[in-house]
DNA sequence: TTTTTTACTTTTGTTTCGCAAGCAAAAATA
DNA sequence: TATTTTTGCTTGCGAAACAAAAGTAAAAAA
């Protein structure tokens, strides 16, 4: 897997990896809403079409950015986990709802606005440290082949 | 204008607007090399069509991440320069690049590793606050019709 | 006055996106 | 045990976004 890169720049180089509609938008679903198996992800508010799904998991797999596993007592359901890689987009992701909660709400009056944003209005860094530290427990928790 | 919002995530909308291979480069080619003018982006490293660009300079501009304008000695040429709203894109921008320094080199090692990494690394907030000053800075100086 | 520069638009592909349907294996239910 | 449902996909096809190349028109420079 080699993602074809534009040139060497690192702010460019991230945006070829994940730069489009969907990438971040799943790692977000793992990360805020808890979502494990494909059946979560088509379930979602974005609503993802199931090949387009298919194809940025594997995506995502090939970077590293999550892993594919299962539960021990079920041969079926897929369950896709965020990696070390996966986990450190917290601040990336942070600082998008940042900037949405700035900057968007003129042209999009309804973006959620509710208790959870005040902690990310007064403090990012403990908002992210916050969410990533629940899944790191839920990682910590739940039963998965390794 | 209306983006097309897919829900009321903060997460999300930021992605319907600067989720795709350029908005967000060509804000990075403007905030931190300095990009101005049609003609310098096309000269860029990623080397981005004209057509594209048009429509992508037309979006940010509507979006009001950008301003257009001109200097007071020439017709011609635009200027293209950030408004609050695209300054405000930095800690964004610099997440991007912290990211890739730390978890894209193993697939692509060619990416840039000189004495400016060095601030990224140590403190990326130091870093953010440098870029954004240096552009305050700029447009404070520069004459161009407001 | 002619040439060059700048900022585009147009044309014509090509790739990606996305809806709908289909499918096979595992799990749940009768 | 047999049938139905769930899960995790794949396939086909139309639509939209992306991209290379060429063309254009106005302003600036020579």
């Amino acid at each position: 897997m080699r993602p074809e890169f534009r040139c060497d720049c690192p702010f460019t180089s991230a945006l070829d990896v994940l730069g489009d509609k969907w990438m971040l938008v799943i790692v977000k679903q793992m990360l805020i809403e808890g979502k494990e198996t494909f059946k979560d992800f088509t379930e979602s508010d974005e609503a993802i079409a199931t090949n387009i799904l298919s194809t940025k998991l594997k995506l995502l797999e090939e970077l590293g950015v999550i892993m594919k596993t299962k539960r021990p007592n079920n041969k079926k359901t897929n369950l896709y986990l965020l990696t070390d890689k996966g986990l450190a987009l917290t601040p990336l992701l942070v600082e998008l709802a940042v900037w949405s909660d700035k900057y968007l709400r003129d042209i999009h009056p309804t973006i959620v606005n509710g208790e959870e944003m005040e902690l990310l209005r007064s403090d990012k860094m403990a908002f992210a440290s916050a969410i990533e530290k629940k899944y790191k427990e839920k990682l910590a928790t739940i039963q998965y082949m390794q």
